[in-house]
DNA sequence: TTTATGATTGTTCCC
DNA sequence: GGGAACAATCATAAA
């Protein structure tokens, strides 16, 4: 995802592979509404995780906690980046696949929608039954081994 | 070797 | 209600 460290605001230059430095100017010059507001809470001080970096090492702290499931645009996102990267091979940054396939998302009908949706729904519901089995478990005293070994708080 | 970064949208949760 | 966090992916660079 798209959070930042605390600190990182001093972005780390792109990777070569990934920089697609004219696309980078169109985008600058035309920003999406959801480019806007990506930018503006990339600015934007973290409020709610003030220490750690979000990305990953969390996940691994609360391994047996289950994940937030994947909404439609990712089930959608998984078979778009298959498909993309037969007819590109050449074109591994899921930067560009990310992009293109949030365009492709924002042309499609509900209709070519509802199966990611569909797989979604189910996935949260599922996610939901773990999550009151895990409840249960942390009451009962059950703690999670990995949650005991870190500073993470 | 490990971890952060970037690009996307939808969902959830907190203030 | 608004907005931040986080879910997957993966090449790449930095620590």
């Amino acid at each position: 995802m798209t959070k930042k460290a605390p600190n990182s605001g001093l972005s780390r230059p792109l990777s070569p592979s990934c920089s697609g430095g004219s696309t980078r100017n169109v985008e600058l010059a035309v920003k999406s509404s959801e480019s806007v507001r990506r930018s503006k809470r990339l600015r934007l001080k973290p409020l709610r995780k003030p220490s750690i970096s979000q990305k990953k090492k969390p996940v691994k702290l609360r391994s047996k906690m289950p994940k937030k499931p994947p909404t439609a645009f990712f089930y959608f996102l998984e078979d778009f980046r298959k498909q993309y990267q037969e007819q590109n091979p050449e074109v591994k940054c899921m930067r560009e696949i990310g992009k293109t396939c949030g365009e492709k998302w924002k042309t499609m009908t509900y209709e070519e929608k509802v199966k990611y949706y569909d797989i979604a729904t189910v996935k949260r519901e599922e996610f939901h039954r773990e999550m009151t089995e895990y409840n249960k478990r942390m009451e009962l005293g059950e703690h999670d081994e990995s949650e005991t070994d870190s500073d993470y708080s």
